[in-house]
DNA sequence: ACAGAGTCCGATCGGTCGTGCGGTTATTTT
DNA sequence: AAAATAACCGCACGACCGATCGGACTCTGT
């Protein structure tokens, strides 16, 4: 057993595989993982399209790899640079900016990919909704985890519920993204970003800890 | 000319097209107004495909008569019952209260139907996020109205950004429509009610216009 | 060198999609 | 009552959908 295995699947070099999913991560974000199609991708690609079929089993399997792909992306992207931060307030802060930097940069064409397709499956059952439920729910705990390091680090007033100040900051990072894209408005940052870092001053411990008024 | 006009097309007793949008409606907040087929709701009503099609002349034309019926609701449920309200910070928090109320309520099987049917057609030009993209925009300036008449009606702190705030509303609002559908879950509308209460108690001119701790 | 597994192909299946046409029935207008 | 318009039907079209098949090809482990 030489190779990975993803959901008793083998996968080696696999070149095609993966400009298959690299594809449809650029399609769902905008067009979301009902609209993609196998033929689509074939012909996109230039690939038969039993071929792209062949390779994932079914449409749903399709579907889980593209989420894979992107979530990938994703932690590559705005999780990672953060992740090495010593615990504190500043590292919240930089976590939310790195987001809106992703979401900004249209790192997925659509803006963020996890936003787009979990509004999409968010009342349809499936495995597919329970991925994204799941990964939504991951978000909110290394935001709230954050914030407790910043504490347990104490910079963080004591009184501060941190998976009620996670959910105020996701809420402006993904309505950020929402209008933004709905609105080919980039303004709306700024909004977001004064948001959230009023927020943040409000239960840090320090104030200086954060730059001052953006 | 006693009947009413809609973009040229003549509407008279026509039950069968509220009908057609009516079950539209139901669907698309579930599945997006992609997913609407036109032999689906056909067969569902128990009529023919050439039918529905007929009464609407195109897809497109389709779904922005299931958006037009969807306002029709929204605006019932959510913004009339409160627009007699005289102005205040009062006017205001039952507003975000009538939209939680909305929104957790199910009106649409879906959540909130906007908030769907616009991230899906939010990176999808055309005349379908050209009209979502107006409707949000319509929905931001209510709320920033009515605090800027909060705000002639003394209630309101001076120095408040109406639009900055609507836009903090509308984002806690929205976050928990989201992932309540998302999770299956209701207690997230305690942490948006507790969210909005606090963003209001911070602009009030005076503190007892709002109800004390949520 | 051989076997087996994994890739990818072309062709094809049954279905569903949006759309269009011609004809019939129902309603409204004159 | 006649004429006009709209509502609605059955039917059919071309396109695309996901899925399945058998076969050819390329690796890898032995």
């Amino acid at each position: 057993m030489t190779q990975a295995r993803v959901d008793g699947r083998v996968q080696r070099g696999n070149h095609t595989r993966g400009l298959i999913v690299a594809r449809a991560v650029e399609i769902a974000s905008i067009e979301g993982l009902t609209s993609l199609s196998l033929g689509r991708l074939a012909s996109d690609l230039e690939i038969s399209k039993s071929g792209v079929f062949g390779l994932f089993g079914s449409k749903e399997e399709l579907q889980l790899a593209t989420i894979d792909a992107a979530l990938r992306i994703y932690v590559d992207t705005v999780v990672a640079p953060v992740l090495e931060q010593p615990a504190g307030i500043d590292k919240v802060w930089r976590l939310c900016l790195s987001w809106q930097d992703y979401s900004r940069g249209r790192v997925f064409p659509g803006g963020c990919f996890f936003f787009a397709v979990s509004a999409e499956f968010d009342a349809q059952p499936g495995r597919v909704r329970d991925t994204l439920a799941a990964l939504s729910a991951k978000w909110s705990a290394l935001i709230a985890r954050t914030l407790d390091d910043a504490r347990a680090a104490g910079e963080l007033t004591g009184e501060v519920d941190s998976d009620q100040l996670a959910f105020e900051l996701i809420a402006f990072m993904e309505t950020a993204n929402a209008n933004s894209v709905l609105n080919d408005d980039f303004a709306v940052y700024d909004r977001s970003r004064a948001a959230i870092l009023r927020l943040l001053r409000g239960v840090a411990a320090d104030p200086a800890l954060l730059p001052s008024a953006g």
